[in-house]
DNA sequence: GTGGTCTAGACCACG
DNA sequence: GTGGTCTAGACCACC
């Protein structure tokens, strides 16, 4: 739940996160996020670190903030959609652009995933989340 | 060709590439790599962090330096089908994780990937690989 | 009407605003100041902020608080005077401060506030004080 | 020399303080600024926050940072007159409404700022800097 | 040495 | 309680 990606900034960590959960819906325009000291125990880390995610998720105009009462998921709905499609662009791009470096063929860009999802289904069905 | 991504250490982007070119088998064993100077001329890059990126390659047993004559690719080739295994599977697991976290489905995450594809396939036919 | 400069107390404006509105005579000696709450609503401002202001206007001697029936421009008239030449003071010495750091000759900083005040009153003819 | 305006985030001011120093032409397009550390001990103040003020002075586009090297005043020369003209036009439209608030009229505007001009050059010529 | 990130902990303005 | 700023001090990547 708390691993973070050591080499990576964490603000950024925690920015791609809300942003995922836009996404997926289950941030909704308005929606209130957790407050910094809140979102900073959650991930166990310094509520400066959350302070800086907000900033710039404010600054990119995905959330905004009330003084004194939080940050609010920006109401500009329409931006979701955009949101979607750039984050999933770029999660696909690197999938492809780091395969084909690897030397893997297209088709096998697609099989291998096919593959890796099917391993993940029958893990499951056999019991471990883990 | 020179775009290092901000954000994340740029000898563990050229650790990256040099693996890539291995797994890919543009680089075998015994094959000596770009020196220190070339390679940093190469991405434009300060010598020392080519240095830092070779050294951390020696470390984890992929490449050997002998004095005065520079660094080679170990010539453990039993070490490279591990390597492709290993990396392929790290870029899956983002792969999958990143578009399930967007909300995506299994089908979706095959049918995205393939769908991309298709685009740059049909893109390279009509411009160029540029 | 309602802009507060962010980054600055919102306390401090609403004193600041009072204090101009004494000055400029709108506000005399023994006036009622409005209630804490018309004036919170008038601001688009949480109560315990005007609130705030007016103890701080009190503290400085410029308002009397009576219990239950509200807060009073001080009687001592005397005080204005005062009061008028040291915010104005401040506020030319803030004008020349300022233009003088971007280099502007004394010459100038009496010209630029001509041409500005020129364009106002041009733009106030022909178009509304909006 | 280091007397920061309470009341107004130190950054701003930092920040403030180098946009003046590039219109009155005493910083020019690829000139370095202070290092943090310097700049930090010049103004009595944390690393961080100068830091800070160079973050947000890049992210305006008024300076760019070479990792590792320093950060420099951008190259983007025309910059400048657009900035001058924008810090002046706000110092100025600051100094009238401020004083039409106390009571001024415009013809007062005017002279109140040439007295003053008048004043600090008597002062001057009779020795006190202070 | 230079910037970038992070922590720990403090104080303030605001609701 | 909530965000915003600041300090002090640490570690890292990079030049």
């Amino acid at each position: 739940m708390n691993e973070f990606d050591t080499n990576i900034p964490i603000y950024l960590q925690i920015m791609n996160s809300i942003k995922q959960h836009i996404v997926a819906g289950q941030l909704k325009p308005g929606d209130k996020l957790a407050s910094v000291r809140e979102q900073a125990e959650a991930f166990s880390v310094n509520p400066n670190t959350v302070q800086r995610a907000y900033q710039e998720l404010e600054r990119e105009g995905v959330s905004e903030t009330r003084r004194g009462t939080g940050s609010f998921i920006a109401e500009k709905a329409n931006l979701i959609p955009d949101l979607a499609a750039q984050m999933a662009h770029e999660v696909i791009r690197k999938y492809i652009e780091g395969m084909s470096a690897l030397g893997f063929t297209d088709a096998q860009i697609v099989t291998e995933v096919e593959r890796a999802l099917e391993h993940s289904r029958t893990a499951q069905n056999s019991g471990g989340t883990h």
